[in-house]
DNA sequence: ACTTCAATTGTTAACGATAACATAACCAAG
DNA sequence: CTTGGTTATGTTATCGTTAACAATTGAAGT
């Protein structure tokens, strides 16, 4: 057959309505039973399937949730997808997924492709965007959620954390150790927003303790990959040999961080301690185990995607923008502490 | 208002017809070029945003390509889509990601659920799938791209490379290094079967040697962590003190086996080799880098949006099932041979 | 002024599924 | 054998956009 069958050609070799057959394909519709068992066996017979296109257009409703993510290739985004797309797959709600590689002006023109495609909802990574962006979103009439993010005005509905603020448990614990020389890696660029908020937050956290806080290298434009790690850290070996400590952007920075200290023979964690952030897998593997900030991926996951089905098909949405804060976990590794022995 | 304004109203406000407004979104037809900005700036001020569910009903084109792989989190898989959205972008085809954990019984449901958006084409990864699977594709109309594998029965076209052939290479690299025990770790599962077809190539590379076989360490279920990787190494040193090297299904594995190396004291490369499958990142910062294989996933994912966009929107698309085959590259590293310093 | 042709705009009928309404079939009770 | 009330099925119109065709306009050529 050239063109696919429809409910048409199915309900004409099952000699019933087209009516009757898209009944017989919706779950709690009044069917005889034995007709519903001979059309779906005659649709089945025919390689019918279903044409969302047109139910969805009859539906005004799609289904679909659009959500734009920073990196395809970086696990916390995909640990946060993973969780947001099984949450809505009880409710028949389908990831859009697209990436703005880590660049606001993509995502607003992504925004503007996704929106053309009807998402009942839209999930942005962050809370900065252009203003025409907030534009789209803001006339979009579809819940908006930021995540990874606590933006100071947000367009929507917000499931995040204070990138900044993680900052402040990791100085602690580092300066809790008698240490004050510290320094940081990445998140120079104006880019990636989530980078150089945790740096704001180291230097501010810094400035609480009246520490020195020239010890910055840049990890160059994100993603901040481990290689760039390791260039950095030779970086700020050579530049401030006196370091005692340094907080990196990543975990995969930090490895690779680590990786450098290996290769020159300076010892972690007790020529210089290391720290990262995003409890990816590497931190709980490598020799020494990285001291890391676990920002609860999934568990953004989970709550977007709680929030949005409450939101499209719960009985009692949210009357007003709905934030909700997740707590960042620090975890500290051998690379900042001596495991004892 | 209530409802999305859509071109009606733009026409009303703009006083002209429907399909006026049409022809003003849609470059290359005849509309003077006053009334066009006049359309454009009354549909801006209006909010309008095309709708594309009735644009795909009318044209029967979604401009969708569905794409199933694996795992999200994984950055093989990551990259290969990378790739294939690039390439796929230009001529405004947009992935419909799904993922399967592995598992081809998902997978056959992800099908199901993704031909009802009627993508214009399909990509799997792998070449094995239910019979279900197999005939919902080969009566589907559109392109069946499989990737990441050579199938002996291919559903239509494929963009890989053999799995089990690769392992030829690396065990070559090895037993030229005067190697003959030889360990793999990974690949048992029934279900990745990626992983078992590298395992099965192992096998056969050692077989044509005359060599020993029997050094296999489970990995678990995929996907393979670098966690596994470690358990794995440490069982792999106590049932097999002898090992000379060992392969690992992925460098995510061999890097858990290398940590748990580094953990006993067991010096890679002098006591043991260790080789992975993927060129991960990891492997070239981690220390020793770790010999690996490389297959070309950005390479995959380049030929497999060439190959859909020269069927869909080509002059001349291939008359048979295309077979590309990707040469994925044996990279060697200091997990396997000592660098001269 | 009168064709002629191109450029521009309008009208109609789809694309495939489904809500809403209308009708037909059935069964039990009186 | 009606009547009343289910249950099962059919009919119509619609979602928003666009191809195909029809009609109108305007400018150039004679």
């Amino acid at each position: 057959m050239a063109t696919p069958p429809t409910m048409k050609d199915v309900a004409l070799a099952a000699n019933v309505s087209v009516m009757t057959v898209s009944r017989a394909f919706k779950a709690g519709s009044t069917v005889a039973a034995a007709k519903r068992a001979l059309i779906r066996q005659v649709a089945d017979d025919l390689g019918y399937v279903f044409d969302s296109t047109a139910s969805n257009l009859r539906l005004q409703r799609t289904g679909f949730v659009a959500v734009i993510i920073p990196s395809l290739n970086n696990a916390n985004f995909a640990d946060t997808v993973g969780a947001l797309s099984a949450g809505l797959a009880a409710d028949d709600l389908h990831v859009l997924l697209a990436y703005s590689n880590y660049d606001i002006a993509v995502e607003e023109s992504l925004i503007a492709q996704l929106l053309r495609r009807r998402p009942e909802a839209i999930v942005l990574t962050g809370g900065q965007h252009t203003p025409g962006a907030r534009r789209l979103l803001e006339r979009a009439q579809i819940p908006v959620i930021e995540t990874w993010d606590l933006p100071a005005h947000p367009i929507g509905h917000v499931v995040g954390f204070s990138n900044e603020a993680t900052m402040e448990a990791m100085v602690d614990h580092l300066t809790s150790l008698g240490l004050s020389r510290l320094g940081f890696i990445g998140g120079d660029a104006a880019f990636d927003t989530r980078g150089s908020d945790r740096r704001r937050g180291f230097l501010a956290a810094l400035a609480a303790r009246g520490l020195p806080a020239h010890r910055l290298i840049s990890g160059g434009q994100p993603p901040v990959k481990m290689a760039h790690g390791a260039v950095a850290m030779a970086d700020l070996l050579q530049q401030f040999p006196d370091t005692e400590a340094v907080v990196c952007v990543s975990d995969l920075a930090a490895f690779g961080a680590l990786s450098e200290c290996q290769r020159r023979g300076v010892r972690v964690p007790q020529d210089i301690r290391i720290a990262g952030f995003g409890a990816f897998d590497i931190a709980q593997v490598c020799v020494p185990t990285l001291t890391t900030i676990d920002p609860a991926c999934a568990e953004i996951g989970r709550r977007t995607a709680a929030l949005i089905v409450s939101i499209l098909r719960g009985d009692a949405p949210p009357a007003v923008p709905v934030t909700e804060a997740i707590i960042p976990h620090l975890r500290i590794g051998g690379s900042t502490v001596q495991p004892p022995r």
